[in-house]
This record gives structure tokens, C-alpha cells and sequence, in this order.
RNA sequence: GUGGGUGUAGUUCAGUGGUUAGAGCGCCAGAUUGUGGCUCUGGAAAUCGUGGGUUCAACUCCCACCACCCACCCCA
């Protein structure tokens, strides 16, 4: 129990986190390419606030939240998703009065579901994802679609389809849940229990029915592309024709619904194959009255939202290369007493110009030291020993061609900076 | 929440009722008294997931719980 982290909840350990780095980093980069800045927000919000934006119906409320009263008596909840809390943040840091569009990114936000853990589903997850506030035509949500589309094309993944539907507006929809809600009583007797539930609350849900019986039957219900309002449907031709400029491949699925209550108009996924079949990496749309429902003006919205574990998952699937840094860049044993404090000084120094470096700490063997520095990585293994000390010299160590080279020790700390900036120079050489 | 599978050294796995539970890799040490990767030798390391039960005897059979994997549900 002590050493067992809880379920559905992961370390990631220092000889992982390079992988983490890197992909936050290409995230960023993306994100702020097309001009949107990090946004932090706390890790719990008033319980209030996931019940108004995401919809006291939908499962993530329902049954997947954590939430707990804290010793003021305040109900309090873990975030399950990002966009809420962003939405907050950008009312109550007065944003919304500040010059629009307002684009916001977070990264690497910790979201916990309460549900059975699972390959790519886990208690506590992180995201990262984008948030653009007050921009209402479809090229905020193409621009949007870019970003997440971008950044994994540069990553390597292959098999890439953007999946997109519209909802339609409040307006429209409100007509067009009329129509299903019909057409579903119609064929009440077939649906199955969970879809019968479904039926008053959110008909729209008994349409991603994986029960094979309710497919059937829901076949031919009414789509609700075909029933848009005259504005919906422009914005959504207008994204489709946006996407082909884009040459962004995508394709219209009307079974995407999307499992929160505040998405209006576009939502979409970004799908990729594996040999599981479909993985979804990445999920989003348009919110136009999510600003409006937690109390602020009428603002649109758009974003999405992906898995830092599941971009993770799929990079290990698809074989992806992430390049591991090295631990270090120079390792210093000691073979004498007397060197441990030249040893120290040394890595001081290295440090100071901007070289990893760290030397021994456990008085051992000159051989242990060597198989340790091998370990870390190093290229380079100084050696301070008797002689050296004796002459004022350090001995630097290639650990790939072996050469050794004495430098006075006033002067190591440059010259070996400029040994290891040839080794990279003639790797970098090679490889080429 | 429902159904199926799994749980033995750090790790990957052998071991199905009978002495002191094994191996590969990893770790530590030696061969190599100032030098890593290869080789050889030795060593440490397991309350056999946890608790209960059946039995003369349980890692092995039964039950419960916990965790992991898979599927459903839902999603990222």
C-alpha cells in the first residue's frame, strides 16, 4: 500500500521524462505559433462550476467526478476536463474585456475521472489543449483543428483523419431533438435499457449506441446536418471549404456528438489507426454559450482538448524515435582523497560555462566510478589521480575513441568544453 | 458500475499438493592494485499480491479483498 501508487494514477520517473519534455515542448511551440499564451489554473474548482458547464446529464458529472467537501464545507470537485476552469479563469481575470480573440493554452493539467482504468484511460491524466474566446467564424475553429493537426504531423503520426459534425445551435437543435425524440419513440421497443434513459434527457446520445440492436434501428434517424439553421450551416461549409484549402483531410461523421453539454456547432476528433482499430487523440469544438452560461457576456468559444498519456501511448505504438538527452555531459572521478575537492571545484566550473557534469560521491573504485560514468552517458570522463594532482593536471577522457588529453587544471573547465564540442561536431559528422 | 484474464527476486518469466522456491537480464563484488562497454567467477536480493479457509502438508486447491491487463460504458 505505501509503495503502490492509487490506482489508475502513474509515475513518470526521471528516465521517462525526456519523452514528456519533448512533447510539451513541440505543444508549445504550436500553441504559441499561432499566438496563444499558457493560462495556469488550480487543480480544483467549486463543484458548481462543472455542474453549470458541462451538464448535470452527462456521465462525467453523473459518475465520474471527484468531488469531495472540504473542511469549510465547500463542495469541491478535481477538475475532469480543462475548458471549465479556463472559462472561469478568463471571467474572473476580466479578459473578457480585454481585446478579442483571447487565445489560451494549457499544458500538462492534470484531469482525474473516477472510472476503471484501462491502456490510455487513466484517474488522473494530463492535457493539454487550446481555448480561443471570442471568435466567432469558422476559421477560429479551422485554426483551431490546425494546430492539434500540425502538431502531429510533425510528430510522425501517419493515418491522421480530422472528424468533424456540426450540432447545430440551441435554436436549431431545439427542433431537431423534437424530430429524433420522435422517430426514437417509434422505435422505443428496440432500443436498449440505457438507450430508453436516453430517450427524454439526450436522445442525441442513443446515435453512438454501441449495442448493435440499437445501430440497427437508429440507421436511418434523422441527421441533425440536415435540419442546421441557415447560420449553422454556412459556418460549417464555410469550415469544410476551409479544412480543403488547408488540405487537411477530414471526414463528416454525424455520430460524433461529443459526451459534454456545452459544445455548439463543431465538434470534432482527430483520429488515428492502430492495430486496435481507432484511437481518438484529440477532442474538441465550439462552446458559443458555455461564457454565457457560467455568468459572463455573450462570448464565443472554441478549443480542444488531447491526452498527454494517449500522444504518449501512440508514440510508443507507432514507433516514434524521441531523442533521449544525456545525463550527462561529463563525469569526474576521484582516485585519491585529495582529489575529491579539485574534483568538486571542477564540476563547479563546468557547470558555470553550461556543461551537465557531476563527479563522485561515494569514495569507490577508480573501475566503479568508470562503469558508473558509462552509465550516465557522459562522453567525456575526467580522471584527477595522484599524477595529475602532482602537476597541476586533470586527464580528460573520449569515451568513444579513448583518446585522453592532460589539461593544466586553471584552464580545464574551457578545454574541455572545447573537447566535447568536437566530439558533437564530429558525431554530428558521421551521421550525416 | 458490469464481465473475462493475470498476480512468484528490481525486472521478464519457470515452478500445479510433499525437503533449504529457480533461471535470464539488472544490481553488488572479484578476476584486472589508475580506466568503462566484452568475457568468466562469486554474492545480495522473494513474508510466492493481502487476508482467511480446506489438508498431515498449500506458491500450487477454495473464498474474499487489493492491484494490473482486456472488453463494455464513456472518453482524452
Amino acid at each position: 500500500m505505501l509503495t503502490q501508487a492509487p490506482k489508475g494514477t502513474k509515475d513518470v520517473l526521471p528516465t521517462e521524462i525526456y519523452k514528456w519534455q519533448a512533447l510539451e515542448k513541440m505543444m508549445r511551440t504550436e500553441a504559441e505559433l499561432a499566438g496563444f499564451r499558457e493560462v495556469r489554473t488550480p487543480v480544483f474548482e467549486h463543484t458548481e462550476l462543472f455542474l453549470r458547464s458541462i451538464g448535470d446529464t452527462t456521465d462525467v458529472v453523473q459518475k465520474e467526478m471527484y468531488t469531495f467537501k472540504d473542511k469549510g464545507d465547500r463542495s469541491i470537485t478535481l477538475k475532469p476536463e480543462g475548458t471549465a476552469g479556463a472559462a472561469r479563469a478568463f471571467l474572473e481575470g476580466r479578459l473578457v474585456s480585454d481585446a478579442l480573440p483571447c487565445k489560451m493554452y494549457y499544458i500538462n493539467n492534470p484531469i482525474f475521472r473516477y472510472e476503471n482504468p484501462q491502456a490510455g484511460r487513466l484517474r488522473e491524466h494530463h492535457q493539454f489543449g487550446i481555448e480561443c474566446y471570442g471568435a466567432k467564424d469558422a476559421s477560429a475553429d479551422a485554426d483551431v483543428i490546425t494546430v492539434a493537426y500540425r502538431f502531429f504531423k510533425k510528430l510522425g503520426v501517419k493515418n491522421l483523419t480530422v472528424k468533424i459534425n456540426s450540432i447545430g445551435c440551441p435554436e436549431c437543435r431545439k427542433a431537431y431533438l423534437e424530430t429524433l425524440r420522435g422517430f426514437m419513440h417509434e422505435h422505443e421497443g428496440k432500443l436498449c435499457e440505457t438507450c430508453h434513459t436516453r430517450l427524454e434527457r439526450n436522445p442525441m446520445r442513443i446515435l453512438d449506441c454501441k449495442s448493435p440492436i440499437c445501430q440497427q434501428e437508429v440507421k436511418d434517424a434523422p441527421a441533425m446536418l440536415d435540419m442546421l439553421c441557415d447560420e449553422c450551416k454556412e459556418h460549417f461549409e464555410c469550415l469544410k471549404s476551409l479544412l480543403e484549402e488547408l488540405e487537411i483531410p477530414y471526414v463528416i461523421d454525424s455520430r460524433i456528438v461529443r459526451g459534454l453539454d456545452y459544445y455548439t456547432r463543431t465538434v470534432f476528433e482527430l483520429i488515428t489507426q492502430t492495430e486496435k482499430g481507432e484511437l481518438t487523440i484529440c477532442g474538441g469544438g465550439r462552446y458559443d454559450k458555455l461564457v454565457e452560461e457560467l455568468g459572463g457576456p455573450a462570448t464565443c468559444a472554441v478549443g480542444f482538448g488531447m491526452g498527454i498519456e494517449r500522444v504518449l501511448m501512440l508514440v510508443e505504438q507507432e514507433g516514434i524515435e524521441i531523442p533521449k538527452p544525456r545525463t550527462l555531459d561529463v563525469y569526474v572521478t576521484i582516485q585519491t582523497p585529495e582529489a575529491k575537492l579539485p574534483a568538486f571545484k571542477l564540476c563547479q566550473q563546468l557547470r558555470e560555462i553550461g556543461l551537465k557534469a557531476d563527479c563522485d560521491h561515494n569514495s569507490r573504485s577508480l573501475k566503479v566510478q568508470f562503469k558508473f560514468a558509462d552509465k550516465t552517458g557522459a562522453p567525456i570522463t575526467v580522471v584527477i589521480g595522484q599524477d595529475e594532482l602532482r602537476n597541476g593536471l586533470v586527464k580528460s577522457r573520449d569515451m568513444v575513441s579513448r583518446d585522453e588529453e592532460l589539461f593544466y587544471i586553471g584552464e580545464a573547465a574551457g578545454k574541455i568544453a572545447e573537447q566535447l564540442a568536437d566530439i558533437d561536431a564530429e558525431q554530428c559528422g558521421t551521421d550525416y
